[in-house]
DNA sequence: ATACTAAATGCAATAATATTGCAATAGTGA
DNA sequence: TCACTATTGCAATATTATTGCATTTAGTAT
């Protein structure tokens, strides 16, 4: 799918005051390779599969959370899945077009979508929490 | 919180060609009882402690899977919770603005919430897959 | 380079969430 | 009542996630 660079990646983790670990590194370039959303589960085993490494499933989380924090990675709650955000930036709500049948997310953003839903927030006196994003449940158009 | 008839949960039953049974109405009526989500877990031992009874867990997720299927609850993903709906209708897209703090939920629909979501839909050449609700991350006005 | 310190990772137990197949029981209609 | 179907119990197991502490690694100052 779309290759982040290591030098975009440290770029990020600079940022945040973070260091870029070869762990972190080569969890989200896994996540990179693939266009559809993977468990915990999943990536430890490609990886111990790939580099006969081992590696264990709490630091797969606790990247998967280190990515998540610094707003590269989203995870689909409804499936417990995670992939690469495809529009890294703080400023807008990430909105998931998730599809229910293949799995496959288009991402989009609130502002691209044509909804405010701030506005629609403030009516109910509510504040969207931008620090999470939304899961559409849809149907592609393959699947639909 | 809301309470519902036992004839209302028959007539939706009866709609669908299902029986209402002590078990789901027992449950369905706790659910109502609580103004936030409830975990499948939380509402075995809730139900284990009142009666004295022994309900096991299989049951507790196949009586929640029921009524999802009948539109009567809701999953929140994010927590693994589930909660009661209120506005039980087919027609619409149920939007529930979950408060990340206090895990209070809101729950609206997307025609009332002035969102034009399947418009947006259409755009993307996805569709809505209105069997499944839509979480919103929120803070609601005593958390924020 | 070396030593120090803080951060990251490994390890393995355990918690939390969910599903399964089959047996037992309850509800339904003839 | 009897037979049939749907529901629930049971208990094993799968899946997802977290924890505390030991070890290793990365970053920093000397």
């Amino acid at each position: 799918m779309r290759k982040l660079s290591t030098d975009k990646l440290l770029e990020y983790c600079i940022k945040h005051n973070k260091s870029l670990t070869p762990t972190r590194a080569l969890i989200i370039n896994l996540l990179s390779c693939h266009s559809k959303p993977r468990s915990a589960y999943d990536l430890r085993e490609e990886i111990n599969k790939k580099n006969k490494d081992n590696i264990n499933i709490s630091t797969v989380y606790r990247v998967l959370d280190f990515w998540m924090k610094l707003g590269l990675v989203h995870k689909i709650s409804s499936i417990n899945k995670f992939l690469l955000c495809v529009t890294p930036n703080e400023k807008h709500t990430h909105m998931l077009n998730f599809c229910t049948s293949c799995e496959k997310v288009i991402e989009t953003c609130s502002n691209k979508m044509g909804l405010n839903l701030s506005k629609s927030m403030y009516d109910l006196d509510l504040y969207l929490n931008k620090k999470h994003s939304i899961e559409i449940p849809v149907l592609c158009t393959s699947c639909s």
